[in-house]
DNA sequence: CCGTATCCGGGCTGATACTG
DNA sequence: CAGTATCAGCCCGGATACGG
């Protein structure tokens, strides 16, 4: 055990060995995945219905996200084999397992924006 | 109000018009202000201390979490006027009130990991 | 000890055009 | 409708060197 990994001994933190715990923040607190996950909440929505309502998520970032979630297993992809097409999205059980506190993040963020603006705008 | 606005009828999220949550998103969910939040818990640490416990983090990117969370009024920055010089942040109460669902999201991250980590290679 | 300043490469991101 | 492909810009973020 070096020095540096010893801070384990006054932080409440487990297992944050390496920088996995890094990787899952990057991965979940990207730009758009967490406003994907929260907006999934009330049950399966189509690739269309997404762009509508994430507010100005592009194609690509969209489809990105998408596809990301659904490698890491917290979203399905079910395409139906109609005409016109039709893919839509939900939660896994593991997504799920996330969306309460991605919901309580994002409750936070609109909870404390104003406190947070007038903070910063103060301190100009 | 316009139409890209008035998803907020099927979803149970409060007032994202526009994209200021994303804006406290991005902030919040950057490369490490998280990772700090959590690490604030016990109290005050000094600079070199949480490089120290913040694993892989370098110089500049520690002073810019730590100034855009002292602007943002989540972390106070103390300095005691000593030879050698001693600064300390802490965490304001409006960062503490951040640290129970950052500590969540980073409980989550280490719990999942596996799975995380399972499925996305099962789907290689 | 606690930062700041500068350089620089890589990856994220949006815009645009195209396909099944 | 639901994507893919390509391009170009920008900002994040690390390394290094320097200042208070």
């Amino acid at each position: 055990m070096t020095d540096e990994d010893r801070h384990g001994a006054c932080g409440p933190l487990p297992a944050e060995h390496g920088g996995f715990i890094r990787e899952i923040l990057d991965r979940v607190g990207d730009k758009w995945s967490l406003l994907v996950i929260a907006l999934l909440r009330d049950g399966p929505r189509r690739y269309t219905n997404l762009q509508q309502v994430v507010p100005g998520i592009s194609q690509r970032m969209l489809t990105l996200t998408l596809r990301q979630l659904t490698e890491d297993g917290l979203v399905t992809r079910t395409a139906y084999p109609e005409v016109p097409p039709r893919v839509e999205y939900a939660l896994t059980p593991l997504g799920e397992s996330l969306l309460d506190t991605a919901t309580a993040l994002v409750n936070w963020a609109s909870t404390n924006y104003g406190a947070i603006r007038a903070h910063r705008e103060s301190n100009a």
